[in-house]
DNA sequence: GTTGAGCGTT
């Protein structure tokens, strides 16, 4: 049964959610469900995964059927190590859609107006953390090694958003690991101005134009490109000889 | 190849 996740949520309204935090990313749903299978009842193990890299976040969620299963399990599992690293196994406070759960069951939808809806966006929580860290430094900041994560999420809108005008394959998973270099690559290249893909002076730091010395004037060549734009009524072909050319079939020869 | 706050999918 490793289709765990794969097919929506079967079956919701009486169970009993149980959160799996601090479980190691290399774990799957196929792991926690024998274990968890073993203090209860578990109709469904989901391990909510990354849209693009498609690893684990850290955390499953196993429904249980009966809550004094689910309670058992809880009290069974919490703390136990698993692939190394210890488990926190509690009861899920939210659901799939922001509903309330009481100990796995679902009781209400929370009330977004008003209601404690959740507080931590999970699309900006990262940012939300950051600055927080950043400004009262809190004594949270345990590790900073999961921003080069974050970071990928915060990128994730603009990819998106970029990606509508250039029809981008749904793989995300093929190009997730040159993902990043390609982005910072094409990023480089949009500040420059310039879709030139080849390389620019191999030596940066000495300007190609003695002349120029205020680049900012490279930037804003409205002065004088827009004088050369503008005047060309005439049209000119770029074949020009063929164009000049009377014979407007230039293949009957054999016609003319 | 990595990481470690925190609540979820067809």
């Amino acid at each position: 049964m490793s289709h765990f996740g794969r097919t929506g949520p079967p079956d919701i309204k009486d169970t009993f959610s149980l959160l799996v935090l601090n479980v190691t990313f290399r774990t799957t749903a196929d792991d926690l469900f024998p274990l968890f299978d073993k203090y209860g009842k578990v109709v469904d193990v989901f391990i909510p995964r990354d849209r693009r890299t498609g690893d684990s976040r850290g955390f499953a969620f196993v429904r249980y059927k009966y809550q004094d299963e689910a309670q058992k399990a809880v009290e069974k599992l919490d703390g136990r190590v698993v692939d190394g690293r210890e488990i926190m196994v509690r009861f899920a406070k939210y659901g799939p859609n922001a509903e309330r759960i009481d100990k796995g069951r679902i009781l209400e939808p929370v009330n977004r107006t008003g209601g404690r809806s959740r507080s931590r966006s999970p699309r900006s929580r990262h940012r939300d953390h950051y600055r927080d860290k950043d400004s009262k430094r809190r004594s949270r900041s345990r590790s900073g090694g999961r921003y080069d994560r974050d970071r990928y999420r915060g990128r994730d809108k603009d990819y998106r958003q970029r990606s509508r005008s250039r029809s981008r394959s749904p793989d995300y998973h093929k190009a997730r690991g040159r993902g990043k270099y390609d982005e910072e690559r094409r990023s480089r290249s949009r500040s420059h101005g310039s879709a030139s893909p080849v390389r620019r002076s191999p030596s940066p730091r000495r300007s190609p134009s003695p002349r120029r010395t205020t680049p900012s004037r490279d930037a804003s060549p409205d002065g004088r490109n827009r004088k050369e734009r503008s005047p060309t009524p005439k049209s000119v072909s770029p074949r020009g000889r063929r164009a000049g050319s009377r014979s407007p079939l230039p293949c009957s020869d054999a016609d003319d």
